[in-house]
DNA sequence: TCTTATTTATAACAACTGTTATGATATTTG
DNA sequence: CAAATATCATAACAGTTGTTATAAATAAGA
């Protein structure tokens, strides 16, 4: 149990250097320095870098799954779909911060394969969650009969990356009402009543 | 001119070692190495480190601007919007290496704001072509009256810049058709006349 | 051609990296 | 309590990093 803990503070003090001075200078002893210790605790609950390395990538993910699938399923159509869809958003300093460990990591998997496989098979875990919520919609009728899940997952995902990436790369950047406008206003497109559209 | 050629070349080099092992291992003695020669070089015509990284990311702006600027004016209306929004898709081999270019130098520039101001600096001239495009459509009075540039500018950047991603995250990514046709769709629902409804 | 400037190579520097080995301290277990 | 284990600190390793200084080689100009 104590192990578990102390193992999570590691990697809590992981994101944090991250989150503060970027991944190039979350090195061991800068984590360690983090927490108040030296490097002798990391290299004690991690073998070496790429594990404590891949254990914070892999929690981005499963924080992602964990507060998409905490999304309740409401009366309405496809509010459920623009929640999960919200999850990705900046919305509080928790999402920017992974946000901002997600960004860091998928730049520092360019030109690492299998770092990039890692984050492909978490970007395809996300994928799934929110393809299964299309074939419901679908299921019950909602969505527009042109419309193929499997490719609308795929471009979900990539208008709510693409919106968070607007708060990091952009000076003029949007609003949260804004963001969410958009989302709103493109899940509105996909639906077969275009009543209040907006 | 000589010096300017030269220059050009290490920074080539440079690119081609960022594009094939990311942004970590681009090392001085790397991005000689490319170039077959010694360090002496790479100093020689770059003071430090950071002025090379900081030509080579100006150099992911500078080309796409170039090619946006390169789309000719068709006489359908919002047919030019389009190809400048494709200029962002990885089409083509130098495409994708401006794209895992310009994401490794974002995940590097998490926790190094300097850096991340240049990001944001680059993101707003390509905001500024995309936002002066959407007002002539709106002059011409092609855009839905509702809509606002000033956001869908960014909205516009989010989309591209999330489909690109696509191409780099996903297992079952997106074919380049698929990225066209949900570019194409995403504007023809700003557009008033929705005929060609696809 | 001689001189000046540009271009490239070499070697070394201090600082940093991940990692290992070893020993000390604290905690748990029998 | 004693023994065994888990936790942490210290120091050192080999390698890499950006950068500097210096000198050799090449090219350009008078």
């Amino acid at each position: 149990m104590a192990q578990h803990d102390r193992r999570l503070e590691v990697a809590a003090a992981a994101w944090r250097v991250i989150v503060r001075e970027g991944l190039e200078r979350a090195s061991m002893r800068a984590i360690a320095q983090e927490m108040s210790c030296t490097t002798g605790v990391v290299m004690h609950y991690f073998r070496n870098k790429e594990e404590l390395i891949l254990f914070a990538l892999h929690q981005v993910t499963a924080r992602l799954q964990a507060a998409i699938e905490a999304v309740p399923v409401p009366a309405a159509g496809a509010e459920r779909l623009i929640q999960m869809l919200i999850v990705f958003l900046p919305v509080d300093e928790s999402r920017q911060h992974i946000l901002r460990v997600w960004v860091a990591f998928l730049g520092y998997a360019v030109g690492q394969d299998t770092l990039m496989l890692q984050h492909q098979q978490s970007a395809a875990q996300l994928r799934d969650l929110m393809l299964q919520e299309l074939m419901n919609l679908q299921a019950t009728g909602l969505l527009r009969t042109h419309i193929d899940p499997a490719i609308e997952a795929n471009a979900l995902l990539a208008l709510v990356n693409g919106v968070s990436l607007d708060s990091l790369i952009q000076i003029n950047r949007l609003s949260l009402e804004q963001q969410e406008g958009i989302i709103r206003r493109y899940v509105n497109g996909l639906l077969l009543n275009t009543e209040t559209a907006q």
